[in-house]
DNA sequence: TATGAATGAGGGTTCATTCAT
DNA sequence: CATGAATGAACCCTCATTCAT
């Protein structure tokens, strides 16, 4: 999907919008304003306004392989979240919408589109899960949803505390801090997991 | 914060109508259709819209004491879990709004009441991680932030998937399956790990 | 017609919300609030709201006779205005209300009581002009309607200003002040009057 | 202020409005439909209801110069009220507004700025009253605020009363007669009545 | 004599959208 | 590609009033 420029300042000045009010705060006349255009002329890049979100909701996979080739097990995982972390960090507005399902819940469309993204991602990355498991990366006895909780309950927060605080503290050091934590305490226990 | 009946019905429909819908769902007119009543009735109880939401908000709280007395270390943070589990589990319509900060973010009020609960919590439970790290229950080399991370990001996530699917899992059996895996994964490598 | 005690602080406090806020301050809700009542308790005392108005306007005349026996000429005039100064000192409200015909332009029914009042007064005092400038009190080339307005427009705007003011001065002063101002300049000419 | 056609045509519809069934007649409602479109249309011209009113206030000065410049005294003063003739006559409705304050006592925004103009008019008359009592055209005796309250007390009565009556008399004539025996009344007694 | 709960009508205002220019 | 003017629907809320208690 080619965006034009107009299209593409307009979803960033939607996401802006959201991230500031809530989507109560995405108005025609917000977005008007934001652009310094009347509001008519944004009909001449969208048919409409849920298309602006729409095309927004499918903006935020667009930068996040949820797999690259080449890299697999907790090495595929861990760059994924890496991504997040990076593709927030270059725009903070994401960090308070990314993650945010129940802001779309008004519109059947809207909803259905974030909970697909979700399950595309925990799809792809299970089958790293998988990976890590069989190679002695990750403890094999968790199973694979609350496996998959348990590695992006804790990134999602952390996305959302550092959206929600404004940016208070340092997203790279926290993130790499949880990334090194997860993978210590997925790790097999060293005795069971060789002496058994 | 003594509550007649109709005010309970009409937070009740409020929530409700908000996990069904998103905040923009909740309307005046919504709320009186949902009671049978007509619109400035709900006036003789609430002395305007924003009452209302606040009145739920705070009523968030009221269930989930954040720490009992005689409950310790991560004792008292699972127990913590499970009235949250129980709670949901109770009003499924709660999983869809309870952890949803965004929903508020169009109003300071709103979203400082939601940012303030969830201080309150975070700062009861971290007592009782310390505890937990003290007495050897969980590794004592995770930060605090971190760890509330560890814990309540894969919670929270649980609870929004339960929510988000319309209940179409048994919450009850998977928060039980996510307490023992964190357990078991937050719990210090045995000493044998160490040596090597 | 007899009001209850009730029925009095009714019309009491209507005229005070009136005099803060204009008839737009006039609701059953703030006249209940005033009187620490609920909102159908008024009903007990009146008809309905327009009931009040009606009273209240009525009572407006009832502490000035427009001609007392026994006065005449300018003498009876001064008196009748004295009269107003008296009423309006004594309840500060009225000197918001009393010549605001316009307030209740709303209702035929209230602004045609005014409007009666007004005329009733102008009849009864023009009488007292005729004889004024018969026995040489006043000059008598002026016509009847002129005369009537150059005297109550002056005593219409002083206690107005008065009402407007919140009392910045003091009533009585300039309403003496303004009354020996006015015999004075309606007295004919010494020579014009004699000599001629 | 500029004011478009359009915005033109709000404010005279919402001072006809307000001279047919007061302030309380002013509605949105009864605005649009007066000019033939739709509510909603009426906010594209002025941003509030208020804005309305006060822009409609600040158009009641306009066409009177309070002072023109190359007259003085007297003639300064009659022109000022010629002037008020003319406007009203011109706009019947006004004069059922243009010296009702109490209609806006409702908002502090409105009663201040009736109040302002009042005081406005009141400051530059007084200059030239005391022109007129320094060169002989008015008795030098009469107190600079009791003066202006005997020339325009009667001059907004009578405005009043046409515009009560709904025109039922001439205004010019009347306001001749108005101001012929303003003038005669003011003068200075002749000599010969202080040597009497 | 008063209240609590409710109502129909109407208040001002904002929404997404359209259309002629 | 953009605007000015407009609209129908919906928004939150207040009004005077009623009625059962």
């Amino acid at each position: 999907m080619k965006l034009t420029k107009r299209q593409i300042e307009i979803i960033d000045a939607a996401l802006e919008l959201i991230a500031a009010g809530g989507i109560q705060n995405l108005t025609v006349k917000h977005l008007a304003e934001a652009l310094g255009i009347t509001e008519p002329a944004i009909y001449r890049h969208f048919k409409s306004k849920s298309e602006v979100v729409k095309t927004m909701i499918a903006g935020f996979d667009e930068e996040v392989a949820p797999s690259e080739p080449g890299q697999h097990g907790f090495e595929a995982v861990e760059a994924f979240i890496r991504n997040r972390f990076r593709q927030v960090a270059a725009r903070p507005a994401l960090a308070r919408v990314l993650f945010a399902e129940e802001l779309f819940m008004g519109e059947e469309e809207f909803s259905g589109q974030m909970l697909a993204m979700m399950h595309r991602h925990k799809a792809a990355l299970e089958r790293h899960f998988q990976e890590a498991q069989s190679c002695g990366e990750i403890r094999p006895e968790i199973q694979s949803d609350t496996l998959f909780r348990l590695v992006f309950g804790p990134v999602r927060l952390l996305i959302k505390q550092w959206g929600m605080s404004g940016g208070a503290f340092d997203l790279a050091t926290k993130g790499d801090e949880l990334i090194a934590a997860l993978k210590q305490i997925l790790r097999p226990d060293p005795q069971t997991g060789r002496a058994k």
